[in-house]
DNA sequence: CTGTTAGCGCTTTCAT
DNA sequence: ATGAAAGCGCTAACAG
C-alpha cells in the first residue's frame, strides 16, 4: 500500500541535538537556555525556546544528572505510607522540595531494618543528593553505606539519639514525661497503658519510658498495661481497652500509644456506656484530625509531622555538602488538653 | 600534626572500572556478573563478586539507565499522599513493583490538573518506563506529552471513561446506583446527601449521579443536599450533617461522599443524641478501617484500593510496550451492610 | 555571548 | 566465555 516506506514513522523523542539544529545554535547553548545558566542573548533564547516548543523537547535528566554529577534526587525512606503520620512527613518533604527542583524518590521499609538496608542500597544507586530516613534504628550495613556515600542524611521523627548528620523531630521521651506531668496535674493517679508493637515503633516505647520515669519520680507506677503485637489501629485500641478494663483493674486514666489506639478506646467507652474523663480518662498521641472531631475532643499531644518533613528537606537542600558536625532540629510538640482527660 | 598528607583521602566512590581492575577482568564482564546477564564462568563470577564486596561498589543506575535506554522507573502521579485512599493505592503499587526491580518516582498534584501537567513533565524527564495517574481529568498538554512519550500509562481509581492505555478501578457511577438500590431495599425513601468538593473529586460526583439516577428510576429524588467547598474530613462531615438536619429537613437516610464525612456524621449523631439507623441512616464510601471500629459498624462500600494499585503496576510491568488497544481492569466493590443503614 | 572538546559510568554490538 | 570499541544525552571546562 505505502510507497516504499514500510516502517511507521516511529521517530525517537527529540534530543538536545534536534533542538540545536532547528534553532541553528550549538547544543551547549540550548542546554544553557533550558537550565537558565550562563549569559544568553535575548534573541538566541527566544529562538531556542521556540524550537523547544516546536519539537516538544523534554530534557533527559538521566543524562543531565550523569554529566553534571548532580542528580537533584532526594531519597526518602519511610516505614509506611498508609500511616498518616509518615504521610504527613512526606507531604512536608514534598512541599519543601517542589520549589527547589529536587525530586523525591521513595522507598518503604515495612518497619524492618533489613528491608531498610535493601531500600537504601537501591536508592543510593540513583546517586541522590541526600537521603531522609525515619529514626535511628539502622543496621550496620546501612550506616556503612551512608558513611561511604558522603551525601547528606536526615533522620526524622525522633531526636533522642545521636544523628548521623542531622536529626529533625521531637523528643518522645520528653513528650512521655510531659504527658505524665499533665495528667498528674489533672489529678489522675492510677495510670493505665494501652499500646502497640514496640519493636517496630521504637518511639512509642520512648514515650512510655518517659511516662514511667516521671511517674516513678512521683512515687507512682503504671497499674495496668496491655500491648498488642501488631501495628496500631482503631479496632485494636477498642478491643485492647475493653480487655484491660475487663481484668478488674480500675485505672482512672489510660494513656494510649497513639491517637488511633485512643480513638478506639473512645469507641469502647461509647459501646460500654462509659463517659470519657468522668469514668476513665483517655490520652493519645499525634493530634490527628479525627480526635478533634469526636463528640469530646481527644486529649493528646500534637506532633508537628508536616513541619518535620519540611524542615528536614529544607535543611538538606540548604547545604548540599555534609557538614563536619551533627545537628538536631527540634520541632517540638504541644499538649492538646481536649476533653477526654 | 599529620605527616605531610594534608588533604583527606576523599577518594571517589568506586566505579565499574575499579572493580574490573581489582578482579582482573574487563568492565563489561563485571557488568554482566552484576546484572546476571550473559554466560559467565563460575570462577570469574566469584572473583568479581568478591571484588564488589571488597570495594563496596554500588552500580550507578543513572549511567546504566542512560546506556540501556531502560530506566526501570515508574512515575506515580497522585492528588495527595495524606488521603488514605491514595496512600492505599500507592502501597499496592509499591508491593507490585518491589519484586520487579522497578522504582516508583512520585509526584503530587494537590487535585489540580495544571499542577498534574507540570508534575508529569518533570517525571517524564526521568524517562520512566511507565506512568500511573489518578482518574481521567487531564489537561490537553498532559495528554499530548503522554502520547508523544509512547510509554505505558495507567489511569487508576475510575473506569467510567475511555482510558489512554489502561484504566484500573471501579465504576463509581455504578457504585452510586447500587448504594441507592441497597438503601431502597432497606426501606429508606427520603434521601439526604452530605458531600465535599466535586471539582477536585470527580468520582464523588459520579457516585452522586449514579445515586440520583437510580432514585429517579424509582420516582424518587434527594430531598436534602449539602456540599462543602474544601476536601472531605471528619469534622466537615460532622458539621455539615448538623447543618443539614438543622434545616428541618428530615431525611430517613443520609448518603455521604465518603467514609471520612460519614464518620463525622456519626459523631454528630452521638453528640446530638441520635441513634444511627433508628433515627437516621448513615452510609459512607470506601470501607475504611475506622468505620468498622465504630460502636455501630458503618454501612459503606468497600473500594479495593490496594488492589487497584497492585493490578495497575502489574499490568504495566507485564507488558512494557504500549498495546494498540485500550483496556479496562475492573477491581469492583462490595456493599458493606454494617449497622448504620 | 557562543562554541569545541572531552568525558560522566555504564551497556550495546560485534568480535574473538 | 570474554573483550574492544562506540555511544547513550547531556554538561564542565575551557577557549574565543
Amino acid at each position: 500500500m505505502s510507497v516504499g516506506r514500510s516502517a511507521p514513522p516511529q521517530r525517537a523523542l527529540p534530543v538536545l541535538a534536534d533542538v540545536a539544529r532547528l534553532s541553528g545554535v550549538s547544543e551547549i547553548t540550548v542546554s544553557r537556555v533550558i537550565r537558565n545558566k550562563g549569559p544568553i542573548s535575548a534573541k538566541t533564547r527566544e529562538r531556542v525556546l521556540h524550537a523547544v516548543a516546536e519539537t516538544g523537547y523534554v530534557p533527559n535528566r538521566l543524562a543531565g544528572a550523569l554529566a553534571s554529577a548532580d542528580s537533584m534526587l532526594v531519597g526518602v525512606v519511610l516505614p509506611s505510607v498508609t500511616n498518616i503520620v509518615f504521610a504527613d512527613v512526606l507531604r512536608g518533604i514534598h512541599e519543601a522540595l517542589a520549589p527547589s527542583g529536587y525530586q523525591p524518590v521513595m522507598g518503604v521499609t515495612g518497619y524492618d531494618a533489613d528491608e531498610e538496608e535493601r531500600v537504601v542500597r537501591s536508592l543510593l544507586a540513583w546517586q541522590p543528593a541526600a537521603i531522609i530516613l525515619a529514626g535511628f534504628e539502622h543496621t550496620e550495613g546501612t550506616r556503612r553505606m551512608l558513611a561511604a556515600s558522603r551525601i547528606r542524611v536526615a533522620e526524622v521523627m525522633d531526636i533522642d539519639d545521636k544523628p548521623i548528620d542531622v536529626a529533625v523531630g521531637l523528643s518522645h521521651r520528653s513528650a512521655g514525661r510531659d504527658i505524665a506531668r499533665y495528667l498528674l496535674s489533672r489529678g489522675y493517679r492510677r495510670f493505665g497503658y494501652v499500646g502497640h508493637d514496640w519493636d517496630s515503633d521504637h518511639r512509642a516505647r520512648l514515650r512510655f519510658e518517659g511516662l514511667v520515669d516521671e511517674l516513678a519520680a512521683q512515687g507512682l507506677a503504671v497499674v495496668a498495661e496491655r500491648r498488642i503485637v501488631g501495628p496500631s489501629s482503631t479496632l485494636a485500641g477498642r478491643e485492647t481497652l475493653a480487655g484491660l478494663l475487663a481484668t478488674g483493674e480500675r485505672p482512672d486514666v489510660v494513656v494510649f500509644s497513639n491517637d488511633d489506639m485512643a480513638v478506639g478506646g473512645y469507641f469502647h467507652c461509647l459501646a460500654a456506656g462509659l463517659e470519657p474523663r468522668r469514668d476513665v480518662g483517655l490520652f493519645g498521641f499525634n493530634g490527628l484530625e479525627i480526635g478533634a472531631a469526636l463528640p469530646l475532643r481527644l486529649s493528646t499531644v500534637r506532633s508537628n509531622r508536616f513541619l518535620i518533613g519540611k524542615l528536614a528537606a529544607e535543611a538538606l537542600v540548604a547545604r548540599p555538602d555534609r557538614p563536619d558536625d551533627t545537628a538536631i532540629i527540634n520541632t517540638g510538640y504541644e499538649i492538646e488538653a481536649g476533653e477526654t482527660a
